[in-house]
RNA sequence: GCCGACGUAGCUCAGCUGGUAGAGCACUUCACUCGUAAUGAAGGGGUCCCCGGUUCGACUCCGGGCGUCGGCUCCA
C-alpha cells in the first residue's frame, strides 16, 4: 500500500510492513532514529504491523518530536519502575502508571512492612538502570481477555484483575473487547495500551523525585496507594536543565515571595489563615479599591451582611446539608450558628428584607465579604487555599430575561479585570455535580444559558462534567502558579435554586409576585489566592501600583536624612507608598537591600540632589537612569499609579 | 481527611553511635559618613513545635498530638 510522507512524498510498502519498515525505506539514520510511528494521527509501536485502511499519512516518531517523543520513553520509564519494584519489593501489587506532563507516575500498593520513602529512590533507580543499560525490547502481544486475567490472577495482580474487568463491562455493546495488550519488557510484563519505543535503552536519562498518596481509580473511599513521580529524558542535560528550570520556579512561590516583601505571614495559631503586614494589607486594599471602582459603573452596589448565622439560614440555602463539614459551627445560648462560608445565603436574606419591583431588576449586590471555610488541613496551601478569606463576591438578582446580558456583562467585567494584570486565563463550564439541589429540569435550564452566554462570545472553553456547585453550575476561569498548577479564580454561577429556597419575589408589571434568578459572581475569585497568583506571575515584581512599597528615598550620608524624609513625605502626599532608608549604611548597601526587594524607584540623594533639589532615580533591575526634579519624578510615579499602568 | 517527608535563634540551615547547642544573614551598640547590588568590630538572642514514655541523663530513641511541605481527594 501507499503511504504518505509529512514531505507529501509517497512511500510504497508490502502488505504487513512495521513501522520499523516504513523507516528502515526512508533511510538508515532514521531506522536508527526512530522511536515510533504515527499513521493518520494515531501512534504505534515500530513492530506492529501498520493499519491500511486509513488516508495511510504516516510520521516516524524520533527525539525531534518532543512532546509526544518525550511521553513514549516517560511510558517505558513507567514500566521499567514497576519492574525494578517488582524485583526489590516482592508482593507490591502494581495499578496504573502513565506518563504526565513534565514525567511519569506509578500507583502501587506496598507489600506489608516498611512504607516507601524518597530515601529507597536510589536503590530503586539503580535496579531501573540495570533495566535500562540491559537494553531490554518492549514486546507487545496481543492474548484473549481469559488468558490475561488468568496471568493476573496467577500473578495476584488484583489492580490489573479489575482493569481487565472494568474494560470489558465498560466495553459498548457493538465493540466488545475480547483481548487486550500486554507489553514485556526483559522479565516484566504489565497490562498496557501502548506504545512504547523499542527499547529500554532509549531512556537516556531518568530521576525518581517524589512519592505520595494516590486513591485508587482517584476515589476517597478506596484504597490509597503509594504513588512515585518520576521523570525521563532524552539527555542528561536536558533533565538537569528541567531540575533547574523547577529550582528556579520555587524562586517565585509566593510562600517565599509575600514575607520578604513584607506583606504576610503565617502562625500556627491560625492554621491556613494569613497575618497580613501593613504593606500587605495595602495591596490588599487596593484590589478591594479597584473591584469597588470597577464594580459602581457597572451597576453594583456595596452591602455588608453578618459573619455569623442562626442555623435556620444554613438549612434554607442547603448548606447544613450539603456543605457542613466545610462550615465552623457554634453554639451560644442552646443555639447553633455557623461563620459563612459563602456569602449569597446572607444576601439572599438581605433580598428578602425588601420589597422589590421587576423596575429595580436587576439588582447586583456586591461584597467583600469575609469567610470561613474549614478546608480539610492536607489542602492548605499558603496563600492559594485557605481556611479564611475575601471574595471579590456578587451576586445579581434578574429576571430570566436578563440572564443573557447579565452573564455577558459579567464575562466582560472578567476579562476587563485580567487584562489590567495582563493575566492568561482558562475557562471551564462546570455542570450538575452528584450532591445537589435542584429538579433536573432547572439544571438544564442553567447549563444551556451558561454554555450558550460562551458560545455566544465565541470563548473557548473546556467542560468540567459534575463539577458545578450544588446549587448550580458555574463558568469557572483558571490560572496556573509558577508550579504550572491551576487554580480556580473567577466563577460565574447560574442559580434557580436559593431564590426558590429562600422565597425571594419581585413584583411583576402585572402586579403579580414572581420569582427572580440570581447569578453567584466572583472574579478575582478570593483576594488571598489572587494575590498568590499575582506574586507568582510576576515574580514578585508587582506592577508599581501594587508593589508594597513603591519607591524609597536612599540618603548618601546621615546628613541627607532630612532632606530624604522630606521628599518621602512629598511623595508620600502625593498617594504613593514610600519609605526613606535612613540607616548608617553604605548607598551600596541601601540598594542592594532595595533591589533584592525588587522596589521598583530608588531615589538616590547626596549633596548634589540637595542642592538642585532633585532625586538620582535609579529603577528596579534597570540601573540609574538619571536624576529628575521631584516634581517631575512625583508625576512621572503618580501616572503609572494612577493609570494602574502595567509598565 | 488520606499517604510520605520535615519541624533547631526573626530568616536559611549545621549538630558524630543519647552527655542539656552552633554558623551566615537579620537585630543592638560602637567606629566609619560613604555616589549606584553587602564597611568593620563587639554584643544580645534558643521552653531545640507540644505532651507523654524509655534512660542516671533526650534536640537526639519510642508513642501521641499540632504545624509545614509534596501529592491524592476536595476547593475561591
Amino acid at each position: 500500500m501507499d503511504y504518505v510522507l509529512p514531505s507529501g512524498d509517497k512511500l510504497s510498502l508490502a502488505h504487513g510492513a512495521t513501522g520499523a519498515d516504513a523507516a528502515a525505506a526512508i533511510g538508515a539514520g532514521l531506522a536508527r532514529a526512530a522511536l515510533a510511528i504515527k499513521v493518520d494521527g494515531v501512534t504505534y509501536d515500530l513492530s506492529r504491523e501498520l493499519p491500511t485502511d486509513g488516508e495511510g499519512k504516516i510520521e516516524i516518531i524520533t527525539e525531534k518530536s518532543g512532546g509526544e517523543a518525550l511521553e513514549l520513553i516517560r511510558h517505558d520509564a513507567a514500566h521499567v519502575f514497576a519492574a525494578a519494584m517488582l524485583e526489590l519489593y516482592p508482593g507490591v501489587k502494581i495499578s496504573i502508571g502513565p506518563p504526565i506532563e513534565h514525567g511519569f507516575y506509578y500507583d502501587v500498593e506496598m507489600p506489608a512492612g516498611p512504607a516507601l520513602s524518597d530515601a529507597d529512590f536510589p536503590a530503586i533507580e539503580a535496579k531501573m538502570r540495570e533495566h535500562i543499560n540491559a537494553d531490554e525490547t518492549f514486546l507487545r502481544e496481543d492474548v484473549s481477555v481469559g488468558e490475561a486475567l488468568e496471568r493476573f490472577v496467577r500473578e495476584n495482580q488484583d489492580y490489573k484483575v479489575e482493569l481487565i474487568e472494568d474494560l470489558v463491562k465498560n466495553a459498548p455493546a457493538d465493540a466488545p473487547v475480547t483481548s487486550v495488550s500486554l507489553y514485556t519488557n526483559g522479565p516484566f510484563t504489565d497490562l498496557c495500551r501502548g506504545p512504547h519505543a523499542p527499547s529500554t535503552k532509549r531512556i537516556k536519562a531518568f530521576k525518581l523525585q517524589s512519592v505520595a498518596g494516590a486513591y485508587w481509580r482517584g476515589d476517597s473511599d478506596r484504597q490509597m496507594l503509594t504513588r512515585v513521580y518520576g521523570t525521563a529524558f532524552f539527555s542528561k542535560a536536558a533533565l538537569e536543565e528541567y531540575l533547574e528550570r523547577l529550582e528556579r520556579a520555587r524562586a517565585n512561590d509566593h510562600r517565599r515571595l509575600g514575607p520578604l516583601l513584607g506583606m504576610f505571614g503565617f502562625s500556627e495559631t491560625a492554621p491556613g489563615s494569613a497575618f497580613w503586614f501593613p504593606r500587605g494589607a495595602e495591596v490588599f486594599n487596593e484590589l478591594v479599591r479597584l473591584s469597588r471602582e470597577m464594580g459602581r459603573p457597572r451597576g453594583y452596589s456595596e452591602v455588608k451582611t453578618p459573619q455569623l448565622f442562626d442555623s435556620s439560614l444554613w438549612k434554607t440555602s442547603g448548606h447544613w446539608d450539603k456543605y457542613r463539614d466545610d462550615m465552623f459551627v457554634t453554639e451560644a445560648e442552646d443555639r447553633q450558628f455557623a461563620l459563612k462560608p459563602m456569602n449569597c445565603p446572607g444576601h439572599c436574606q438581605l433580598y428578602t428584607l425588601q420589597k422589590h419591583s421587576y423596575r429595580d431588576l436587576p439588582v447586583r449586590y456586591s461584597e467583600p465579604g469575609l469567610l470561613h471555610r474549614n478546608e480539610a488541613s492536607g489542602t492548605l496551601h499558603g496563600l492559594l487555599r485557605v481556611r479564611h478569606f475575601a471574595q471579590d463576591d456578587g451576586h445579581i438578582f434578574c429576571t430570566e430575561d436578563q440572564i443573557q446580558d447579565e452573564v455577558a456583562g459579567v464575562l466582560e467585567f472578567a476579562f476587563a479585570t485580567y487584562k489590567l494584570f495582563g493575566l492568561d486565563v482558562k475557562l471551564e463550564l462546570s455542570t450538575r455535580p452528584d450532591k445537589r439541589i435542584g429538579s433536573d429540569e432547572m439544571w438544564d435550564r442553567s447549563e444551556a444559558a451558561l454554555k450558550n452566554a460562551l458560545d455566544s462570545h465565541g470563548l473557548d472553553y473546556t467542560i468540567n462534567e459534575g463539577d458545578g456547585a450544588f446549587y448550580g453550575p458555574k463558568i469557572d476561569i483558571h490560572m496556573t502558579d509558577s508550579l504550572g498548577r491551576s487554580w480556580q479564580l473567577g466563577t460565574c454561577q447560574l442559580d434557580y435554586n436559593f431564590p426558590e429556597r429562600f422565597g425571594l419575589t419581585y413584583t411583576g408589571a402585572d402586579n403579580q409576585d414572581h420569582q427572580p434568578v440570581m447569578i453567584h459572581r466572583a472574579l478575582m475569585g478570593s483576594y488571598e489566592r489572587f494575590i498568590g497568583i499575582l506574586l507568582e506571575h510576576f515574580g514578585g515584581e508587582l506592577p508599581v501600583w501594587l508593589a508594597p512599597t513603591q519607591a524609597i528615598v536612599l540618603p548618601i550620608a546621615d546628613r541627607h536624612n532630612d532632606f530624604a524624609q522630606s521628599i518621602a513625605d512629598q511623595l508620600s502626599d502625593a498617594g504613593a507608598r514610600v519609605e526613606s532608608d535612613d540607616r548608617t549604611e553604605s548607598v551600596s548597601r541601601k540598594i542592594r537591600d532595595a533591589e533584592l526587594r525588587k522596589i521598583p524607584f530608588m531615589l538616590v540623594v547626596g549633596d548634589r540632589e540637595q542642592a538642585s533639589g532633585e532625586v538620582g532615580v535609579r529603577e528596579h533591575r534597570q540601573g540609574d537612569v538619571g536624576s529628575a526634579s521631584v516634581a517631575a519624578f512625583t508625576e512621572r510615579l503618580t501616572g503609572l499609579i494612577e493609570s494602574r499602568s502595567l509598565a
